[in-house]
DNA sequence: CTGTTAGCGCATTCAT
DNA sequence: ATGAATGCGCTAACAG
């Protein structure tokens, strides 16, 4: 019967007979009372479809029980996941949260983070921050509570979940290197990228490890996206090096590489090897299906808001940081590995859990 | 310099020698301001880093300027691009949004309709909502405006955004007959979901309109994701039955196949054509290309949120309903059409769209 | 053009 | 175990 409730706690309280306080002590379990007015003001908040006001309440309490999540694009595959696991992890803490795409524009990354704050949510996870660091800091501290996901700052003005992106092109490459390829080639993504960096970081790293030059002729910088890595991909071949491994940004540009090889007829993996990064779905779709290395995307948006939610319970200034650490995940798209060359490989086995998921990650991921 | 904001209107008053209405006043633009005061109070919320309180404010105003978007699932690829229609037509009015996914769970679905009631949002924005309506509408009711995404009940309790399923699936079939098929069935997707058993419908009304016979053996109900469709799809060809067309429930389900077709040896098109639905980012990078039938859904979720926004602006009780059309992206995944057939197939050609599709004919389907 | 008085719906503090 | 008073930060009436 009750349509939209403009009944208040006063109301509760005058039908019951009681105080509003007796009525506010049983919709929040506190202090004593006796069960008898329990039931009785229970009953009537059943019977005139009370429903708390979370408005009046935050402003006393100061507390919105609201997160917000910023991310770039919630198109971009890389995302959606963090989302569920950010959303599922609030949403069994009470919390709700806000989804904000920056769509990767400066103004509306201000923009998104003044309204979070005049929001007053008792927190904020920022995917990929594109801002520098001396816009970034001061709009962060603004912020009751942070966590950001791959992106440090400066001071510990908060906490931190990163993916070990380094280690992941180290694997990468170690891997193509075990399948007896010697000229790589790196689509880096975008520089402004702090992930970008660390991954080409992992790359140098790996490959100087194996006592093979860095040719800067073959790291070139592209989108994020397909065309990006298409276009880069078709720079590399036409350039006339001759390369048979590609180490690439993510997956959607290694997919764009995979399209540029079927364009200018390179076939993958005899000529040309490619690694993505990511493991978003469509890489075990292509064709052919795409080694990648795989990082638990709802791994991150559960520990990022685990993370916040653990220091808004109890606020502390030093930074924290959760690492996610990624494992290769081998597929078609790179020649099997030398025996010899790759039992070397894993140095920790412990470490990421092997290229079979965690279970209770992926238990997250499952649909229906 | 000034950190969190525990700044309030009334700091600034006494900051700027004035009343705390004055700077209310000045925040919100109304009323009439001597140039002066303006300028100085200005000043002083510039210098005190004063945010204004939303809580605060909504507690007064009665308005969140805040709307709920729930989803059954955003890694669903289907839902990320509604959700950034949504979140972009949001934000430019002002608006935030809160992102619920239900886990295709009835009780979360609950759940999260209950928490969006007590947070107060203005609006909700409801996909694919699974609740029975005798559950749902009451829910719904509480609320203070709704938009339902693909799903009709029964009062006009809510605007509604649909997708014109039948028609789609009407296309698809045509399109197949078109090609010289005359074996089709359907992978229909869960008897639950109100658009599958729309799209049932139409692909029973273009078999019946092509005088072609309808096979209850070849609709077979299916979990709508890859597993499914690779399932459903065997026991279609397992079964014996000479098949050699599929309409799928959505392009998952049509992926799935396609895995299920490679798997038994069964090529595509020469021998089976898969018609999707959705056209997913997937579908264009699947081998073959997935034919499917296109529905802007970055639309979807803008036209909810534009209704519903008018809704708030303006509310009424008579339903409102916005009808977005699909349309057929032929690709490689079905034959090229006989040309004879296919030329009589476009019954109203101005009304859908070509394939590629249109930035701002989007718009013009819509009817307020 | 500006200040004063109220009160939004609730939880907190102190009484009883 | 319950009630009364107070105020969270802000805007909506009315003054002036």
């Amino acid at each position: 019967m009750a349509a939209r409730s403009n009944v208040t706690i006063a109301d509760v309280a005058r039908e019951a007979g009681v105080s509003t306080q007796t009525v506010s002590r049983v919709l929040n379990n506190k202090g004593e009372i006796s069960p008898e007015t329990r039931r009785l003001v229970s009953e009537v908040i059943q019977r005139l479809g009370y429903r708390p006001n979370s408005v009046a309440r935050s402003l006393v309490t100061r507390r919105t029980l609201s997160l917000g999540l910023v991310v770039p694009d919630i198109t971009n595959p890389f995302f959606p996941e963090i989302a569920r696991g950010a959303e599922d992890t609030a949403l069994a803490a009470g919390y709700s949260v806000f989804l904000c795409n920056t769509t990767e524009q400066a103004e509306r990354e201000v923009a998104v983070l003044r309204l979070l704050e005049e929001k007053r949510v008792d927190g904020v996870v920022v995917c990929s921050a594109r801002l520098p660091d001396d816009q970034l800091v001061p709009l962060l501290r603004r912020q009751r509570t942070v966590v950001l996901v791959n992106r440090i700052v400066p001071e510990g003005a908060a906490g931190v979940v990163r993916v070990d992106d380094a280690d992941g092109t180290r694997q990468a490459v170690r891997h193509l290197i075990g399948g007896g390829r010697q000229r790589l080639a790196m689509l880096a993504g975008p520089p402004s990228s702090w992930g970008g960096r660390e991954r080409l970081r992992g790359f140098r790293e790996a490959l100087r490890a194996a006592d093979l030059a860095v040719d800067p002729e073959l790291i070139v910088a592209c989108p994020p996206y397909l065309e990006g890595g298409a276009h880069a991909a078709r720079r590399v071949f036409l350039s006339g090096q001759a390369v048979d491994g590609l180490v690439c940004y993510n997956d959607l540009v290694a997919i764009g590489a995979l399209q540029a090889c079927r364009d200018l007829g390179v076939r993958v993996p005899e000529d040309v090897a490619v690694v993505g990064c990511d493991d978003i779905l469509l890489a075990s779709l292509v064709t052919p299906p795409l080694t990648t290395i795989r990082v638990s995307k709802y791994d991150i948006g559960a520990s990022a808001v685990r993370l916040l939610l653990d220091r808004i319970a109890t606020p502390r200034r030093e930074a924290a940081e959760i690492v996610i650490r990624p494992a290769l995940v081998a597929r078609a798209s790179t020649p099997e590995p030398d025996s010899a060359a790759e039992t070397a490989a894993p140095t920790r086995p412990a470490a990421g859990g092997a290229a079979a998921g965690p279970p209770a990650a992926q238990a997250g991921n499952e649909r229906g």
